[in-house]
DNA sequence: ACATCTTATTGTCATTTAGACAATAACCTT
DNA sequence: AAGGTTATTGTCTAAATGACAATAAGATGT
């Protein structure tokens, strides 16, 4: 059976919000329309729900389509239900954002849909309302961000604390003074300072950090609360 | 043409949380399920989503079909899609929450439903995944209520202070200094003191407070920013 | 009439946090 | 050894927070 033997069946998607940083910017992953409408339009990885899978399940496997990555973060944060929204019929969307490596991402990225990172300053017009998703979805990053450890899904495993800044000031679209930025980074001790150095921004070189989830979850326990303004 | 025919086929509804303030607690509406499954049970006020209107829309039909209520303070906050949600087949159901007031509600409130009004401390099993769902829209309804200026549609357009800090204290299931919560409603210059008091409390009696949306508006437009931290 | 009670409302103070900026430290280059 | 660049820590002021005390405004009972 075809759906559109149902013109007045609604169905349902879900589009990926697919991020990353690199070059000290959060960048979106894109993919180029190969059929009409909007034919070479930017636009979204999505994918329509199928009947046997949950929503969490089918944005993970869109993502795994595009990138080949698992067990990445996924956040649901709105659904776009407008009647128009989509020419081809009634569409309903379940946004998803998701925080991913850029490294790692790039190395599997699948060939089949002419993706592209954007950096998130120079987002250009995509299809339908996927304009409205990402700005939605870069909101509820703003708030996850300072109040849950997620950044650090934004980056590869060892990281400096210039980085990590870098990688906030780029989320909240404003620059971060390093005094007072590491002043609150010293509170957290389940960020451990490894013995090496990154020394390919400066002669002094910074020390590589790592963020422990097991002693963060102690320090959760123990009723410390993630709390990191910008 | 029935849903049923097509059982591989997913349907989209809308659930309501829906949210009046009472006797210094705050309460949910919740409804009796007329048929099976689950017949009895108590439930959210819900209700498919049709094929010629948006999701904000279909959210305030289900409001207004219950409460009779029009312009009301609606907000999607979460779109719940597990497989085995709901026992009469794939069903995916987005989640808005309403604020009203309690007075005017009940008054116009729809006798078809045996709709009743539960305090939230008190709320009993409910069908479905629907415990989730009130679960959701009352942390979402935390943030909202500290960052925007929401609470007052809780409340009738006059209210005293002690009502606006009960209010909180209910939303936030903890109390609230009385002294610095006015400290900070002091800084507020939208909220209009009338000439009026509610003796009924005290023999002092307490002003009653009005928000002013205009004043409000034009305190963004300058620039401040509502906070009201718990 | 006056002390008294209850609740509303404002004030005080110690502590913490935010934001701007200066000072030091580390290390390489010349 | 001097100088330059960046990482890292420290200082200081203003503002916010949280706990609590103090005052004010009526009404009531004697």
């Amino acid at each position: 059976m075809n759906v559109y033997d149902h013109p007045d069946l609604i169905r349902i998607a879900v589009d990926c919000i697919i991020l990353g940083f690199h070059e000290d910017q959060l960048q979106l992953l894109v993919i180029k329309r190969e059929t009409d409408p909007h034919k070479g339009g930017w636009s979204l990885m999505g994918g329509q729900l199928r009947g046997e899978e949950s929503l969490d399940a089918a944005a993970a496997r869109v993502l795994r389509t595009l990138t080949g990555l698992r067990e990445v973060y996924l956040e649901q944060f709105m659904t776009f239900g407008e009647v128009d929204r989509d020419e081809r019929g009634r569409i309903v969307s379940v946004g998803y954002y998701a925080l991913v490596d850029y490294e790692r991402a790039t190395q599997r990225l699948s060939p089949d849909y002419s993706a592209h990172w954007v950096p998130i300053t120079e987002i250009p017009g995509l299809v339908f309302d996927h304009n409205d998703m990402v700005d939605e979805a870069l909101t509820r990053l703003q708030y996850r961000a300072t109040h849950e450890p997620v950044v650090f899904d934004l980056l590869p495993e060892r990281f400096t604390l210039n980085t990590l800044q870098a990688a906030y000031a780029s989320i909240f679209a404003r620059r971060i003074d390093a005094g007072n930025f590491r002043r609150r980074l010293r509170k957290m001790n389940y960020l451990e300072r490894l013995p090496e150095k990154d020394v390919t921004t400066s002669r002094k070189g910074s020390y590589y950090y790592r963020f422990n989830p097991e002693l963060f979850a102690e320090a959760v326990e123990a009723g410390q609360v993630f709390l990191l303004k910008p």
